[in-house]
DNA sequence: AGGTATTTTGCATACGTATGCAAAATGAAA
DNA sequence: TTTCATTTTGCATACGTATGCAAAATACCT
């Protein structure tokens, strides 16, 4: 907003047409080194900046990637976020960023993505309603589902292998001795949430062991105020698996206050490694989310489409691994 | 991207003109009901939607605000990001977010955020650059420091009290029966970090108290070991004051490391009031930055001048409280 | 019905930039 | 120096929209 020096203004100072001063700026462009020099010292003396919204008028581009974003408050997605943020920059795009706390995304935030013409879009942690699914995928933009996957693959997406990894952490608490487990859920009917339950039963049943499923929200408080449940039942289990870390803590506390030993009487699992995982008050035993090479995954993918839109689609799982600490 | 429905298309479905169209989309433009029903239709049918990179060439205005966050992992700072997401949002504003580490902002994130005619433009506990000041100042960009105040009032700034709380907060230690403090500072050369500093010693000084000073870096690890560095002086203090919470949680797991009873052998007090310092196994004693009333004043301000420029400039405190908890 | 005031509409244009195309300039070889 | 190939340049235009202004339409009053 108002610097009004155009390229007509750097034109006329460096003596050449707005022609040249443009492709100065446009990466390879044909311009001389003559040219070029006269108008950079032209522009820097006139204080001149590209017009981008003349340029994606133009261009039918933007350098602009829309980034939604369910759950900021989890520790896991502000990593995710500043991950993407330093990823794009080195390429030379912007975020924009909506935050919501719907699992759902809102048409509205859609619509205002769509009218800035992003270049690409990604969601993370949330879904799209079947007219914005339709909508999107008429329009050619680009997107990723990071940490949701749809069953019918109608898009690309990215998440840690969740059904691998929960068996992985059935039969390791299984191996440490539990008998009488449970799985506290995050939100329901998140992918993410479904599959690790899937993965943990698979392996649980195969044992013929009991099981017990709670539903909870993905919150500390959610975690907290389960197993304040758990613990009335006065069933208390031997191991419990913990859809997210954050979660998990409020578990261990709960745990604690109520003098259950971790992990002596009860061990417990947690699932992303947020950095408060590894603090010492916590040592928590987490499947670590390999959030650097997911992020590079959906980067990777979003550049390809930008150059070249093909509408691909696949579900792409990224290997994760156990972190083992002190709560099993 | 892609979507190259015009204003002209809908103008001739409708039998209207590409002008009517354009004062269907423009709040308080004058069109009478029966143009804008046809005009709806038509849009709706051919998936028509403004091209926002057209109006702001014509308009020379953005809804788009500029958001530069420094150390989102500070869990205070997510909660910072999805409150200004949502007061903009309400008020059709979008943000165009960047990252970053350093304590001061680089040119070219300026520039990026320059030439997309940011509405305005907010940023979190860091500062300008000289040249980039200059510029600024200039360009009739309204600005916000959020956190983090400049002594020449050259902006608009919005922090906590954070003098006055430092002073209550030495003052709270001495009537808990402290008499020999420690304060760990955050980055070197924040405002915040000063100002929490000068008000806490004015206080201890004017009490003729011991006093040491640490420096770290406002991360769980930095008051971990700052605080295993004090442990290993031998001089354990009665108190600490610790600049921010994610610091503070280092500086109690530490203590308990040691076996140092927290409250009785050493009280620690933070800064933030972050969620887990409320988190039973911290119950952290601490003062409350009050976000949503700092976001207010920030939101208040920006929109202000967006309407009507008028360059004016302030240091604002927002009062915050002192949260009593059991590491006091 | 006529006159006046107000509202609505379309025309023409501009916003700042990229780009197709032809002309001009440059470089290299004979 | 001339010829040919390649690079560079400027002209003219378009991108999609908002807006100034005059004309047309509508509303209201006598």
């Amino acid at each position: 907003m108002k610097n009004n020096v155009t390229a007509k203004d750097v034109a006329k100072l460096a003596g050449v047409s707005q022609s040249s001063v443009s492709r100065v700026y446009f990466e390879g462009a044909s311009v001389s080194k003559k040219t070029r020099e006269k108008v950079i010292v032209a522009a820097k003396e006139l204080g001149y900046r590209p017009n981008e919204f003349a340029r994606s008028l133009i261009t039918n581009r933007t350098k602009i990637i829309g980034l939604v974003m369910k759950g900021i408050q989890n520790p896991f997605y502000p990593q995710v976020l500043k991950e993407f943020t330093a990823t794009f920059k080195k390429l030379g795009y912007s975020i924009l960023f909506v935050s919501t706390n719907n699992d759902e995304i809102q048409k509205e935030d859609i619509d205002m993505l769509r009218n800035y013409n992003v270049a690409g879009v990604i969601i993370t942690d949330a879904s799209l309603s079947l007219n914005v699914t339709e909508d999107f995928k008429e329009s050619q933009v680009p997107l990723v589902l990071f940490n949701r996957k749809i069953d019918n693959e109608q898009f690309y997406s990215v998440c840690c292998n969740n059904l691998d990894a929960s068996e992985k952490i059935a039969e390791y608490l299984i191996e440490k001795g539990c008998s009488d487990v449970a799985y506290i859920a995050g939100n329901a009917n998140t992918s993410t949430s479904r599959d690790r339950e899937k993965g943990f039963t698979s392996i649980i049943e195969k044992n013929n062991m009991p099981f017990h499923k709670y539903t909870s929200d993905y919150t500390y408080e959610g975690g907290y105020k389960t197993t304040q449940k758990i613990i009335a039942e006065k069933k208390i289990p031997d191991g419990i698996f913990v859809a997210n870390d954050i979660m998990a803590l409020g578990v261990v506390d709960a745990l604690r206050e109520n003098s259950i030993m971790i992990p002596a009487e009860t061990k417990v699992v947690g699932f992303d490694n947020i950095e408060m995982a590894s603090w010492p008050t916590y040592n928590l035993t987490t499947w670590e989310q390999p959030i650097t090479k997911m992020v590079e995954q959906t980067v990777n993918y979003l550049m390809a489409e930008i150059v070249e839109f093909s509408g691909y689609t696949e579900n792409v799982e990224v290997n994760g691994e156990l972190i083992v600490r002190k709560t099993t």
